[in-house]
DNA sequence: TGGTAGACTTGCTTTGAGATAA
DNA sequence: TTATCTCAAAGCAAGTCTACCA
């Protein structure tokens, strides 16, 4: 206890550095740059009206291309962390401040944003003014707790520092530095001086220990009730899953295997891999990790696996291909079967017994308008077909889209297929498109002008539409239909620079999709009539209900799966972060395997170990190749040699698009022997050469997999998020718990260290501005009431109005407490405004949504009795129903 | 062994309804 | 009452990763 109260106070102190924000340290010799958000710079950039295509002005939102918005960073002293050390997550997130001087370099705004900094300042402030809370809630100190290993990169962060003056020497002061109240068994106890197999299994073994639930006699907090089940929806209120999921009424026919890579010259010693395995066979004893849904089939027939197809017409080749392979799959997953190779909650492949749906819905016919477009300044006839695509075009006149060459040039193409060879209709140039775009802004504002009544009744007939084709019955469970509309035809909206945006995407019709249907289940009629479906199957190896073919890239596929509230997916969710927890145990093991080999004489083994220090240090994603026909953006395994710069000593500097082509630009301070390795990678090569050039992301996951079951290079993403949730949120959510203050700021430095970025949103500025002249407004009136306090206390009479009236004579009581009402206000508005700023460009729903273990979240709220409902919104509270009976001694 | 089909997960944008402020 | 803001939900684009095949 004492150890920790202390290490808190240091933690205390650190907040108090006036040099940067509480625990994100770093050299104060380092140097970084922030680049200029290149979304700003456009925002700047007024629009100019496309008189051609007869555009509207407009402030329109900037698409999310490549200039959209960029990584905030900051160079981080990893080169101090021993060779076996971690990169502290600390050192990420300090990555991911931007400076205060470079964030005003990409303002619009007159006020320098704190940004994070802001935020995380206030709740240093709260939390030296909560200090007893904080006191009052620690647990007793768990003697040398866990490895730093173990400990998220936010928390390493401080030992880092320590470290950088004595090595290891307090190593197990700082592990426990975060913990409060959850008990570590012993076992793991200096765990860094066992051997790395015994490690291994150790910590397998103890690894889904807290995770069980302790119903049993337990006090219920608030949290353990509402989230039983996790799902608000009215019709789901029983207290478990398995209750309350089960369609009673409706009678069942009414209603990958981890591929284990062999053994390369790469892989690690021996005892690791025993060790792995053993690990792995720990793991499937735990029947958390059986799925709900298998656990519901133990008394279920089996559908017999590899059914035939009931094909109503010819299948494409890939299809018959796909099929075909299916009983090979099976005979594989039986083999890894018996030898414990088979993930515990594969089910052999088996994802469903009983599948019953309606199939999909589709949006209705176009209906003509009648509106001509003008060519040459004269009004165009055009048939219903070239009409419909030429107000795809209409509607989007407002958008960044306008701007970009690629999307006219590619709806052109496909439009003058429609329009035919010798259409009056030749060039875009030339075409006026504004009255369909009148006519559609017309239209929405008499949707908007509807009144309350009628919207309700609209609405009401659109749900009576749709209903049937809202759920579907899983082996007797209801669940939720994911996504049961088919996409409308419109026109592709590629992000970044995408070779094909502005293409047309052809209605799908019936005789696009293949449905996955039970075997017993009555197929669903098809809704247009005179159609059939393309294809019914009976494949219970996978989720998805139905699919057709991506008219924008036809080899690729659209699926409609179940909600994310489903049993399926839940399970499939907390599979993943169960793997992620199992990483935590093989971590410095993984650690300590790359840094040995930054400086292997085998190219590809070095390659690869520094492709992983990147991916676990900076969280990148893995990199898969891409098509000539898609967007220009790299992952860690496609990084050219102009995506990174290296500046000695030991800086590198990245700078790349990513996914949805958003901005990654980074400088990080990297070991010695990283810099030097990328220096050589980048030796002989021009700009547009793969620094990786003897790695992908197949041979990396098969070189991961090596070092724990299951592992790949996303795994290390979930990892790293969840494992600062857990950290901050045992600090700052317990601290701030009123407003779960702490839990947002925790979710935001997760955002940012996945990079997960928004496009500011078009009202933003005019918000700010309103904002900032409201705060003025108040403080002339703090001015005024401060002067008026003055006088009364001298005996003088107030001041008069700005009318020339007289004010009401207060007596200075009155005075002081108006004073400090007002003084409240601009305090609150100017917090409202600094979170406005800081989280502008931060995408806060993608981390809370895809990589924050929810088990920690509920364990939290149930030991300190806050109702998960604060944190988690309905459909939150559905898609985490698996996470509510966590124990709320669950850690991640 | 490389290429790729197929099956998912991840992640940003848009939409629209309800809440709040003026 | 209207305008504005907020946020959840929906939409769909764009990733990852496995298994199979030539």
């Amino acid at each position: 206890m004492t150890v920790e109260a202390c290490n808190k106070q240091k933690l205390m102190d650190d907040m108090d550095d006036d040099d940067g924000p509480l625990v994100f340290k770093r050299s104060s010799s380092s140097s970084s740059k922030q680049k200029q958000s290149n979304s700003e710079t456009k925002r700047s950039v007024p629009h100019k009206h496309d008189q051609q295509l007869g555009r509207p002005a407009s402030n329109a939102r900037p698409q999310n291309g490549q200039n959209n918005s960029v990584q905030r960073s900051k160079i981080v002293p990893a080169s101090k962390t021993p060779p076996d050390r971690p990169p502290p997550l600390s050192q990420k997130l300090s990555n991911s401040l931007p400076k205060e001087s470079e964030v005003k370099s990409t303002r619009v705004d007159s006020r320098p944003s704190t940004s994070m900094r802001g935020e995380l300042t206030s709740v240093k402030r709260q939390i030296k003014g909560e200090n007893s809370l904080s006191g009052s809630t620690c647990g007793p100190k768990e003697e040398s707790e866990d490895s730093e290993d173990d400990k998220p990169l936010s928390a390493r962060l401080q030992a880092g520092r320590s470290k950088i003056n004595s090595g290891n020497a307090d190593k197990g002061a700082n592990a426990s530095n975060f913990r409060q109240t959850s008990k570590i068994p012993k076992s793991e106890d200096s765990d860094d001086e066992m051997p790395l197999s015994s490690k291994f299994r150790v910590k397998a073994a103890a690894g889904g220990s807290t995770n069980r639930s302790s119903t049993s006699g337990e006090k219920k907090p608030l949290v353990a009730e509402c989230g039983q089940n996790g799902s608000a929806s009215t019709d789901r209120k029983s207290s478990t899953v398995l209750k309350k999921r089960i369609v009673d009424s409706i009678k069942p026919s009414d209603a990958s295997s981890l591929k284990r890579p062999k053994l390369s010259e790469t892989s690690t010693p021996h005892k690791n891999k025993d060790s792995s395995i053993k690990a792995e066979m720990k793991e499937e004893d735990d029947e958390d990790h059986v799925p709900i849904s298998q656990r519901i089939k133990k008394t279920a027939v089996a559908e017999k696996k590899s059914a035939p197809i009931k094909k109503l017409t010819a299948p494409t080749t890939p299809i018959t291909k796909k099929f075909n392979k299916k009983p090979n799959k099976t005979i594989k997953n039986t083999k890894y079967s018996e030898s414990s190779k088979v993930p515990p909650s594969s089910g052999e492949g088996q994802k469903w017994t009983t599948l019953v749906h309606s199939g999909v819905i589709f949006p209705p016919p176009y209906k003509p308008h009648g509106v001509k477009i003008l060519y040459k300044g004269k009004p165009v006839d055009l048939t219903p077909e070239q009409e419909e695509v030429a107000t795809m075009f209409a509607v989007m006149l407002d958008t960044e889209y306008m701007d970009k060459p690629k999307f006219k040039e590619n709806f052109m193409d496909d439009w003058r297929k429609i329009l035919g060879k010798n259409h009056i209709i030749q060039s875009l140039e030339h075409c006026d498109f504004t009255p369909i775009y009148d006519w559609h802004q017309s239209e929405k504002e008499k949707k908007k002008q509807m009144t309350t009544e009628e919207k309700k009744a609209l609405k009401e007939e659109k749900l009576k539409q749709e209903e049937k084709y809202m759920w579907a019955i899983v082996d007797g469970v209801k669940e939720k239909v994911g996504n049961f509309r088919v996409e409308p035809p419109g026109l592709f909206r590629g992000r970044g620079e995408h070779p094909k945006m502005g293409k047309l995407k052809k209605r799908i019709r019936p005789s696009d999709i293949t449905i996955n249907i039970g075997r017993d289940a009555p197929i669903p009629e098809c809704p247009i009539h005179g159609q059939s479906w393309k294809e019914i199957r009976h494949d219970n190896t996978v989720t998805w209900l139905a699919f057709w073919n991506d008219p924008i890239n036809p080899k690729e596929f659209k699926y409609v799966f179940l909600a994310a509230s489903s049993t399926l997916k839940g399970q499939s969710d907390k599979e993943k972060y169960e793997k992620a927890r199992l990483l935590k145990n093989y971590i410095q093991g993984i650690r300590t395997a790359y840094t040995k080999d930054f400086t292997s004489k085998d190219p590809t083994k070095k390659q690869i170990a520094v492709a992983t220090y990147l991916i676990d240090k900076l969280a990148l994603r893995a990199g898969n190749e891409k098509d000539d026909d898609e967007a220009d953006t790299v992952g860690c395994c496609t990084l050219k040699v102009e995506n990174v710069e290296p500046v000695p000593p030991n800086i590198l500097k990245f700078d790349f698009l990513g996914k949805d082509s958003i901005r990654y630009q980074n400088e990080v301070e990297v070991e010695v022997a990283v810099f030097r390795a990328i220096q050589e990678f980048r030796n002989k090569k021009k700009g547009g050469d793969d620094i990786f050039d003897k790695l992908d992301t197949s041979k990396l996951n098969a070189h991961l997999k090596e070092l724990m079951p299951g592992l790949t290079a996303k795994v290390f993403r979930t990892y790293n998020a969840s494992i600062t949730l857990d950290d901050m949120t045992a600090i700052l959510l317990l601290l701030l718990s009123r407003e779960t203050k702490g839990g947002e700021v925790a979710e935001k430095v997760v955002a940012i260290i996945c990079n997960h970025q928004r496009t500011v949103s078009k009202s933003h500025s005019a918000q700010m501005t309103r904002l900032n002249e409201k705060i003025d407004e108040l403080k002339g009136v703090l001015e005024e009431l401060r002067t008026d306090l003055a006088r009364v206390k001298k005996g003088k009479p107030p001041l008069m109005r700005s009318d020339g009236k007289s004010k009401r004579n207060l007596n200075p009581d009155s005075l002081e407490k108006k004073i400090s009402q007002t003084t409240a206000k601009i305090e609150k508005m100017e917090r409202d405004k600094d979170t406005k700023e800081d989280l502008k460009t931060v995408a806060l729903g993608t981390s809370k949504i895809n990589y924050l273990d929810p088990r920690i979240t509920v364990a939290w709220c149930k030991r300190h009795e806050v109702p998960i409902e604060k944190i988690f919104n309905k459909s939150l509270l559905a898609k985490f129903a698996w996470a509510m009976d966590v124990d709320p001694g669950f850690r991640f």
